[in-house]
DNA sequence: ACCACGATGCTTTTT
DNA sequence: GCATCGTGGT
C-alpha cells in the first residue's frame, strides 16, 4: 500500500505555476484547502465561505496533480448546490470541472446503479418513482392486505419505510427495536411486498438510490474496491444533513485512504425528521481518530448585531461542537440593531411588514434582496393577501414544483409506459386519462390476470376477457404506446412526445376544457416539450425529471421572496423578515410534542438559520392573536425571544413571561398596557396527564415525556414507552 | 360516470 | 377556515 496518502502536504512537489486562488482565502480557509491528506472536518458557520473552500480545494487537488478530475467525488444535497459548485469550479479550472464526480447523493447513486444494474438486481432502464407514486403503490399493497387505508395512511407507511431505508435496512434486516406497530403490525409484510413490486416494475424509490448502492458495495467487494481506487479524494457538503446510509456509503468509499473532507455546521442541522443524523458530524473524530478539525468562523455576510443575536440564541443548545461567528477580518460594518416587534394580530403583522418592505425598497434595497421566512407554509397566505392588495410583487419559493404538476406527471407517466410496459403505476395513472371508458371494474379484471400470470397490467390487456368497448379502447391505447416505443430510436424525443400526447387524446382533453387552468396546463406541456429538446434518450430524461426539484427560479425578477425557514438554508438576503415567533408556531407545538427537548433544539437551529440569512437587517416579530385553523389563538411570544441579547435589539411591544428579560414597551406607536396575567412557558410537554389511544395498547394516560418517547400508563397493558406519533389524543367532551 | 355533500385533518419536505 | 378526499346518491 504505497501511495500518496502517506505523504503530507510539504512532501508534495511545488506547483508548476502559482495557484492564484489561495491568496483570496483567510488563514482557516487556506488550511482547509491545503490539508488534502486524511480525514478533515470543516466546521463552517453560516456565511463563512464554505462553497469557496470546497471549490478551491478541488481546484487545488487538480492543480497539484494529486488526482485527475474524475478521481474526485464531491457530493451535495441539492441540485442547486451541485450546480453552483459546478459553475464556480468551471470558472476556476475550465472544462476539466465537467469530469469531476460532482452531484447530489442521489444522482451519484443513480450513476453507480446504472453502471452495475445486473449486480444491483435491476434491469437497465430502471425507473425512479416519486414519493406520491410510492404512496399509491403502498395504498394498493395495504388494501390487498386488508388494511383500512383511511385509518392507516399509506403516507405514514411510506415514511416508516423511508426511515428504514435511510438507516440502511432492507426488509430482512430491520432490527426489532425499530419495528413498527403501524398498520396492524403488518409493516414487515408491507415493506417486503413493496420492494418486490418495485422490482417487478424495474423501479426504485428515492431511498433505494442510496440503499441499493450500499448493498451493492457490501455484496460486491470488487466493485467497491474499484470505486475506492478511483475516488482518491471525497468532499461532502452539508455533512450535518447526512443520514446513516449516506454516512455508511461515504465510509466505504473513503476506504483505507480516508481522504475525506466533510464540510458542515451542526448548528444548521434542521432535517432530522428526514433522517439526517447530526451524530454523523458530532462523532466525526470518533470515527476518524486521526481527523483534523478546522473551524471557519469569519463571517462575510452579516452585521455584528445579527451575529450576536444568532450566537446568543444558538448558545442555548447543548452538545454543540461549538463555533463563534465573528465579522470577518477587514470587514468594517457598523450595522443596526435587530428589530423585534409585537403586533396585535397576524394581519397587522403582514401589513406592517409590507410597509417596512416598501420603506426599505425606497432606500434602494431591491425587492428580491428581501425575504420573509416563515415556520409553516400556511403563514405565507396572510402575506399574499396583503401583498396582492397592495400590488407588491412577491414570489413564493419552494411551493408547487414543475414536475409535481398534474399534467407533467401525466405526460411523464405516458413516457414511462413507453419505456417500460411493466410500469403499473404509470399505467394506472393514465389508462383512463383522457377518459377511455376504463372504470374500476376493468382495472380489476386486468389486475386479476396480471397477478395470476405474473405479467404487467399493460401486458394483461390481451390476456383478459373484456367487454368489447373496453377491449377496443385498450387496444388503441396500447397501440399508441407501442407505436411510440418503435419510434424511440428514430424520432427526436420532443416530436415523439408531442405525437404520443396528441394521438392518445391527452392534449385534446385539456384543449376541450377551455378554462384558465387548462390553458396553463397546455402551456406547461409546451414547456415540457422545450425541456425534452435537451435530452438524447428517454431514459436520460426520466432520470433527470425524477430527481429534479428546483426548476431554475427566475431570480432576476424583482420580487419579495417568501419561503419556509427550511427552504432558506444556504441563501442570503439584505433584509430578512422573521414573523410568527410565537409559542406553538415557532417553536412549533407539534415538533415539541413529538420530539421534546431534541426537537426544541432543532427549532432553535431553525431560528439560527433564519437569522443568519440576513446581511444587513433582520426584523423579528410576533403577534398576540393569530387565527389558526379557523379559531383564534392567543399565543405567548416565542421563548427564543428571551434568548436574544437585549442590547442588540430594538424591541417594541413585546412582553415575554420572564420578568428578567421583559422588554420595554410604550415607545412605539402601538403602545399598550403591560400584561396583567402572569404567563409561563410549559416546562416540557404540555401533554402530561392527557388521555390517549394507541393502536395496540388501547387507552392510557401520559405519565412522562422523554425526548418524544412518551411513557404511557395503558389501562390494560401497564406502563409502556411509545412514540408520540403512534398515539391519538382522546378528547373527553 | 359524475356531482354534491360531509367527514377529516392540517410542520418542515434537500432527493 | 378551508381544501381535499371518499362515499353515496342520481
Amino acid at each position: 500500500m504505497s501511495g500518496i496518502f502517506d505523504l503530507t502536504d510539504d512532501d508534495l512537489p511545488p506547483l508548476q505555476e502559482e495557484f492564484p486562488f489561495l491568496a483570496e482565502l483567510n488563514p482557516q480557509q487556506k488550511e482547509a484547502v491545503k490539508t488534502t491528506q486524511g480525514p478533515l472536518l470543516v466546521l463552517s458557520g453560516a456565511g463563512t465561505g464554505k462553497t469557496r473552500v470546497l471549490t478551491t480545494r478541488i481546484a487545488y487537488i487538480i492543480a497539484k496533480n494529486l488526482a485527475f478530475p474524475w478521481e474526485i467525488l464531491a457530493v451535495t444535497f441539492t441540485n442547486k448546490a451541485a450546480r453552483e459548485m459546478q459553475e464556480r469550479l468551471g470558472a476556476m479550472i475550465g472544462g476539466e470541472a465537467g469530469s469531476v464526480w460532482l452531484g447530489t447523493f442521489h444522482r451519484i447513486g443513480v450513476k453507480i446503479l446504472s453502471r452495475h444494474t445486473l449486480e444491483a438486481g435491476l434491469n437497465p432502464n430502471f425507473i425512479i418513482i416519486s414519493t406520491d407514486d410510492a404512496e399509491r403503490l403502498l395504498k394498493n399493497i395495504m388494501t390487498d392486505l386488508g388494511i383500512d387505508v383511511k385509518k392507516h395512511k399509506p403516507a405514514i407507511a411510506q415514511e416508516i419505510i423511508a426511515s428504514w431505508k435511510d438507516k440502511g435496512y432492507t426488509p430482512n434486516t430491520v432490527p426489532a427495536t425499530l419495528k413498527s406497530t403501524f398498520a396492524m403490525n403488518k409493516m414487515d409484510d408491507i415493506y417486503k411486498i413493496y420492494q418486490s413490486k418495485l422490482k417487478d416494475m424495474n423501479a426504485v424509490d428515492f431511498g433505494d438510490l442510496l440503499l441499493l448502492p450500499l448493498i451493492l458495495f457490501q455484496q460486491h467487494p470488487d466493485i467497491l474496491a474499484s470505486y475506492q481506487k478511483q475516488f482518491k479524494y471525497i468532499l461532502v457538503d452539508e455533512y450535518q444533513d447526512t443520514n446513516t446510509v449516506q454516512y455508511l456509503l461515504l465510509r466505504l468509499l473513503a476506504g483505507q485512504r480516508k481522504n475525506i473532507c466533510c464540510v458542515g455546521d451542526d448548528d444548521q442541522s434542521i432535517y432530522s425528521w428526514r433522517g439526517a443524523e447530526v451524530e454523523n458530524i458530532l462523532q466525526f473524530s470518533k470515527i476518524f481518530p486521526e481527523a483534523k478539525i478546522i473551524r471557519l468562523e469569519q463571517n462575510y455576510r452579516s452585521t455584528p448585531q445579527i451575529l450576536a443575536c444568532a450566537s446568543a440564541l444558538i448558545s442555548h443548545n447543548n452538545g454543540r461542537l461549538g463555533k463563534n461567528l465573528y465579522v470577518a477580518d477587514g470587514r468594517a460594518v457598523v450595522g443596526e440593531k435587530v428589530g423585534l416587534t409585537g403586533y396585535w394580530n397576524g394581519l397587522e403583522e403582514a401589513e406592517k411588514i409590507a410597509e417596512l418592505i416598501v420603506q426599505e425598497h425606497h432606500k434602494g434595497i431591491p425587492l428580491n434582496a428581501m425575504a420573509i421566512l416563515v415556520r409553516a407554509s400556511f403563514q405565507t397566505r396572510e402575506f399574499e393577501d396583503v401583498f396582492m392588495r397592495m400590488g407588491l410583487a412577491y414570489k413564493i419559493i419552494g411551493g408547487f414544483k414543475f414536475y409535481e404538476r398534474e399534467e407533467i406527471k401525466d405526460a411523464v407517466a405516458y413516457l414511462r409506459l413507453v419505456l417500460n410496459s411493466g410500469d403499473d403505476l404509470a399505467f394506472g395513472r393514465i389508462v383512463n386519462k383522457p377518459r377511455r371508458g376504463i372504470g374500476p371494474a376493468v382495472i380489476e379484471a386486468l389486475q386479476e390476470t396480471a397477478m395470476h400470470k405474473h405479467i404487467s397490467l399493460f401486458d394483461a390487456i390481451q390476456e383478459t376477457q373484456l367487454r368489447p368497448s373496453a377491449q377496443k379502447a385498450l387496444d388503441t391505447f396500447q397501440e399508441t404506446i407501442l407505436n411510440a416505443r418503435k419510434e424511440l430510436e428514430i424520432t427526436p424525443l420532443q416530436t415523439l412526445t408531442k405525437t404520443l400526447l396528441t394521438q392518445s387524446g391527452y392534449i385534446a382533453m385539456w384543449q376541450q376544457e377551455k378554462t384558465l387552468e387548462s390553458e396553463g396546463k397546455i402551456e406547461n406541456l409546451n414547456e415540457l416539450f422545450n425541456v425534452l429538446a435537451d435530452f438524447k434518450t428517454l431514459q436520460e430524461f426520466l432520470d433527470h425529471i425524477a430527481l429534479l426539484t428546483d426548476e431554475d427560479e427566475e431570480e432576476e425578477a424583482d420580487k419579495v421572496q417568501m419561503m419556509t425557514l427550511h427552504a432558506s438554508k444556504g441563501l442570503e438576503f439584505s433584509t430578512v423578515f422573521l414573523p410568527g415567533w410565537e409559542e406553538g408556531l415557532f417553536p412549533h407545538q407539534k415538533a415539541l410534542d413529538e420530539g421534546g427537548e431534541t426537537a426544541l433544539e432543532e427549532e432553535r437551529r431553525l431560528a439560527y438559520v433564519g437569522l443568519t440569512r440576513a446581511r444587513f437587517k433582520a426584523f423579528i416579530s410576533c403577534a398576540s392573536s393569530r387565527r389558526v385553523y379557523g379559531s383564534w389563538q392567543h399565543p405567548l411570544p416565542s421563548r427564543f425571544l428571551e434568548e436574544l441579547p437585549k442590547e442588540h435589539l430594538e424591541a417594541v411591544n413585546v412582553f415575554t413571561p420572564s420578568k428578567m428579560h421583559a422588554f420595554e414597551w410604550g415607545d412605539g406607536p402601538l403602545a399598550m398596557a403591560p400584561p396583567t396575567k402572569v404567563f409561563s412557558y410549559p416546562k416540557k410537554s404540555s401533554r402530561l396527564g392527557r388521555r390517549v389511544f394507541h393502536e395496540t395498547f388501547g387507552q392510557g394516560t401520559i405519565l412522562r415525556d422523554d425526548h418524544g418517547r412518551l411513557e404511557v400508563h395503558f389501562d390494560n397493558f401497564g406502563v409502556k414507552k411509545v412514540m408520540a406519533r403512534f398515539l391519538e389524543e382522546i378528547t373527553e367532551d
